[in-house]
DNA sequence: CCGCTTTAGTTTAGGTTTAAAGCAAAAAGG
DNA sequence: CCTTTTTGCTTTAAACCTAAACTAAAGCGG
């Protein structure tokens, strides 16, 4: 067992050959997947998405709210998108925005009591997915898979 | 150190409190980092975008072409969406479409020979912006993340 | 006060994505 | 053959997403 007796790779150009490469696409695709069955699942369950639900999450952390620059870097999601998530979620009764008294060009968005009920409800059952998902997988290797992807995280966010 | 001495939850409801559910968040988190930095690579020095990237590579592997259908499963995403990007790529002429010869609906999309040196040129680059992040990960911790991303990827795809 | 720059958000144009509806070729079943 | 169903793909409607242009409030320097 060398170093260098994976699968093939060797001389091939391309292919997905180097260890960084396909780790890097197979975390792509697990990601993919699961946002995928995510989806799905709120959509068909509770007709809404995902985005929708990350707002409320990132809302119902802080019950004083956030305003939408606020939102827009906890979520990793642009400004201008915000703006649209938010206005839907308005519509709907489930948050709730008011001036910034101290900065009249801000709004601080928060939940609803309606927005706060309907959160936990969501929330539930999305932990129940993530826990079926997870069923089968020995709690020693989800510890080491959180600490990886830990460190991944930190050396993405660097040299950004 | 019992099995439950992690770090918080305990009885708030929620908060991301359990193991699988921080991982989950982390993963995506990643993906999402990543996504975004290849996406801009891709725009600033290339002009082009990562769906139209995974299009090309997919095309890549298979020299003799794939169908629509083969490519929409290939890359996780909807039918209708592989239309459009196949069709960019048309216009720009790095790929080509031909009938089936053995069924007249489906149509055999390939790189064309532009499309194939263009595709050597954003692999070779997108090989190294990959490789740049992970220059400080470990080698024995990058096998043993691509390892537990493959045994999630085989329990998510399962009872999909 | 008055310009200049910065900052917070919205709007706009364009690309990505899906689900659902539609279309046409193929297959199946009399 | 001819009808029905299935299958491969496109189109459409709606949501998501970004970057860039824009608006408006703050802040800053005179």
């Amino acid at each position: 067992m060398t170093a260098d007796s994976e699968t093939s790779d060797e001389r091939s150009p391309i292919g997905a050959g180097s260890t960084e490469l396909r780790m890097w696409v197979r975390l792509l695709g697990c990601a993919k997947i699961g946002e995928k069955r995510l989806r799905r699942n709120f959509e068909e369950q509770f007709d809404t998405t995902l985005p929708r639900f990350d707002v409320m999450a990132a809302l119902y952390r802080v019950p004083g709210g956030l305003s939408m620059g606020a939102l827009s870097r906890a979520l990793l999601v642009s400004n201008g998108n915000v703006t649209s998530i938010v206005r839907q979620l308005q519509v709907q009764g489930l948050v709730q925005s008011a001036v910034d008294p101290q900065d009249a060009r801000s709004a601080i968005v928060s939940l609803t009591k309606a927005g706060r009920a309907r959160f936990l409800t969501l929330a539930e059952a999305h932990h129940q997915w993530i826990a079926d998902v997870f069923r089968d997988f020995p709690p020693e290797r989800m510890a080491t898979l959180l600490e990886l992807l830990t460190d991944l995280r930190s050396l993405l966010s660097k040299e950004n």
